[in-house]
DNA sequence: CTGAAAGCGCTTACAG
DNA sequence: CTGAAAGCGCTTACAG
C-alpha cells in the first residue's frame, strides 16, 4: 500500500502517473486503458489491472489538463440578459441543464445585463476557457445582434433570432391561433377583444423592457388568422403603452368597460394583463367566465393566483432550453428558426358566451 | 506584419510565444510584463513594447493553461437543488453573479435534482476542473448534509445550514417579529391567526417538498415573541398538511371562517397561502383589509396579483447570493450562520381592525 | 535586467 | 502489445 491515499475529498489529487506505476504499465498504456481505446490493442487483463489501480487510488482525471491537450473542455456557456431580469424564464436554464447532463457537459451561467461591454468581457473570458459553444439567450423573444466574439464558435440562439444563426423560439403564431380557437370552440365570435396591442405610432423596434415585438406581432397575426378562418374578426384592440403588468391590464380593461363596450371574451397579451382584467371585471360586477371569458399568454405562476384559474397559452421555456442545448451539442447548422409549440394550459376562465347559455 | 492576425472572433489563437517574439523578448519577460510583476525588474519601455505587441496581435491568455499551471481556475460552482424546482429563488444566482463579476470569477450552475448520485458525479466533475470553491444552495431554508466531495474545499452554504460550515440564511425569526409588529402597529391584538402551521403530529424532519421546517419554526417563534412582548398572543393557528399553495390556503381559511371564527388579521406562512386567504375571504363577503388584514411571507411575484397588493415579508434572495459569494471569495471561516434581514414589502393588505374604526 | 528550462497532467503519434 | 517523447500554453524558480 502506498502512503498516498487521499480518498474522495482528500487533499492531494492522484495523477495518471501514479495509476500507471501502481498497475506496472506506462502512462500511455494507462491512458489508453482508462479511455477504452482499442486501436492500441491492450490485453483485457492489463486494462483490468489499470482500472483496478485507478479505482483503488480514487483516480479521477484532471479535466484542466485534458482540456489543454485536446482543446475540448466539455463546457458550454449560457450567455443571457434574463437572469438579471426576473421571472420564471430561468426554466430555460433548467431545460438546458437536462440535456447537457446527459452528455456530461457543464454549464457556465453568465449575465450580461444587456451591457455590450460586460458582454464582450465575459465572452472573451469564456473563450479563453475553451468553452465548446455558446447558448445566447434573451429574456424576451426578439431579434438580436450577435457580438463578434460569439461568432466563429458553436452558437445557438435561445429565445431570440438573428439571420443565418441557428435559433430556437416559441411558435408564437400558432399560439395566437390556439388562443383564438379556444374561444371560438367555446362559442365566442364577434365580441372578442385583444388587450395589449402596440400603442399608436409604436414602430415595433426592439426596445428594451417588457416589449417583445416579435411575440406580439406573431401572436396577433395568429389570432387574426384563426378568427378569419372562422369568418370572424377581433371586435377591437386596446393598446398598452408601457409595461404589460397587472395594473396596466386593470386600467385598460376598466377603460374599455367604461366606454360602454361589453366584450364576450378578452385575449390578453400576457398573464399579468389578464390578471388585471380579472380585477377590472370584478370591479364592474362581471364574473369570469360566466360574463366574460379571459385567456392569457405565458403560462406563468400567476395563473394560479386567480379564481377561477387563468387559461393561458404557455411559453415552453424548459423545452426551448432542452432543444437549444441539443442543437448546440449536435452542431446544428443554420436554417430557419426552430419553433417550439406553445401548449394551452387549461384553467377555468373560458366558458360559453353569456348570451348563448 | 506577421500573417497571423485572427483578430477577435478569428480562428487561431495567439499565444504568449508569439507576443514575445513580436516584442523581441523571452516568453518569461513577456509573461512578467503582462502580469505586471515587479519583482523581476523589467524596464518600463520593454513592458510597454510587450503590451503593444499583445494588443496588436489581439492576445488573450489561455485560461486553461494558466489554470493547469497555477491550480487556480477563477471559477466557482453553484450546486443546488432549486433550479430544478421553479420560482423566483433564482435571484440567488443573480446575486452571486453580481459579486463574482467584480472579482472576474465565472460561475458554473449545476442542478442536482436532490439526487445524491447525480450530485456526487457533478461534484467530482467540478473538482476535476479545479473550481476554486462551492456555493451549496437549497431552494428551501433547511438543514443539509454536506457530501464528502464538497468538503476540503472552499464552501459556503446558501439558504441552508450544517454545523461547522459557513452559511448564509434569511433571518426568519426577525421576519416573524416584523410581521407581527406590522399588525400590532395597525392596532390588531387579540384576533390574529396564523395560517400554515405544521399539521398535528408532524415531526419537523426536513421533508422534501414545500416544507421548510427551519423557516416555519423560526417565523412562528418570532411572531409569538413579538406578540408576547406586547402582552398579546396568537388567537390560533390553522395547519396545512400538504403544499403551501393557493388552493390549500383558500380551503384552510374557508374552514376557519365556516367554524364561526372572525379573525381580525391573518399571518400566512407564505404568499400563496395568503392569496388563497384573499379568495376565501372574498367568498365569505369579507374585504381585505377593511374586514380582515392579511400578511404573507416571501415577497414573491404573486403579491402583485391581488387587489389590494399583498403586504409581505420578503426573502432576500439576491442579497443571500451576493453575501454568500463574497464570503466564499474572502475565505470565510465557519461560525454561526450569517443571517440576512427580511424586509417588509408594503402592499395594501393591512389596516386598522374593523371594530376600531 | 534576460533567457533557457522545468513542470502543471494529460493525449497521442511514433518507434520498438 | 509497450515505452519514451513531444506538446497543449502557461508560470516561475534558476542561472547568467
Amino acid at each position: 500500500m502506498v502512503s498516498s491515499d487521499p480518498g474522495p475529498g482528500g487533499t492531494r489529487r492522484v495523477t495518471l502517473t501514479e495509476v500507471a506505476r501502481r498497475a506496472g504499465v506506462s502512462r500511455s498504456a494507462a491512458s489508453f486503458a482508462l479511455n477504452g481505446r482499442t486501436d492500441l490493442r491492450i490485453s483485457e487483463e492489463t486494462a483490468a489491472r489499470v482500472r483496478l489501480a485507478a479505482e483503488e487510488l480514487g483516480y479521477s482525471p484532471n479535466t484542466t489538463a485534458k482540456t489543454l491537450r485536446t482543446g475540448k473542455s466539455g463546457t458550454v456557456a449560457l450567455v443571457s440578459d434574463f437572469i438579471g431580469t426576473t421571472s420564471f424564464a430561468n426554466a430555460m436554464v433548467r431545460g438546458a441543464l437536462q440535456t447537457l447532463r446527459a452528455e456530461n457537459t457543464l454549464l457556465y451561467t453568465v449575465d450580461t445585463q444587456g451591457d455590450p461591454e460586460v458582454e464582450a468581457t465575459l465572452l472573451q473570458n469564456l473563450r479563453d476557457r475553451d468553452v465548446d459553444g455558446f447558448l445566447y439567450a434573451s429574456m424576451f423573444t426578439r431579434e438580436v445582434e450577435i457580438p463578434p466574439l460569439a461568432r466563429n464558435t458553436s452558437l445557438v440562439l435561445l429565445n431570440c433570432v438573428s439571420s443565418d444563426v441557428p435559433a430556437v423560439i416559441p411558435d408564437e403564431r400558432s399560439a395566437g391561433q390556439t388562443a383564438a380557437s379556444a374561444l371560438l370552440e367555446a362559442g365566442h365570435r364577434d365580441d372578442i377583444w385583444f388587450i395589449g396591442s402596440f400603442p399608436p405610432g409604436f414602430t415595433g423596434a426592439a426596445a428594451w423592457n417588457e416589449w417583445s415585438p416579435l411575440a406580439l406581432t406573431e401572436r396577433l397575426d395568429g389570432i387574426e388568422a384563426a378568427l378569419r378562418a372562422a369568418g370572424a374578426a377581433l371586435a377591437g384592440t386596446v393598446p398598452i403603452d408601457t409595461d404589460w403588468d397587472v395594473e396596466n391590464g386593470r386600467a385598460a380593461v376598466a377603460r374599455l368597460l367604461t366606454s360602454g363596450t361589453r366584450p364576450s371574451a378578452l385575449i390578453c397579451a400576457n398573464d399579468a394583463l389578464a390578471i388585471g382584467a380579472y380585477h377590472a371585471l370584478a370591479e364592474a360586477g362581471l364574473k369570469v367566465p360566466d360574463d366574460v371569458s379571459v385567456i392569457g399568454f405565458d403560462g406563468s405562476p400567476l395563473i394560479h393566483a386567480v379564481l377561477p384559474r387563468l387559461t393561458s397559452v404557455a411559453l415552453p421555456y424548459e423545452e426551448l432550453g432542452r432543444v437549444a442545448a441539443r442543437m448546440l451539442l449536435e452542431g446544428a447548422s443554420s436554417s430557419a428558426p426552430h419553433r417550439i409549440p406553445m401548449p394551452l394550459v387549461h384553467g377555468g376562465s373560458i366558458a360559453a358566451p353569456a348570451d348563448r347559455r
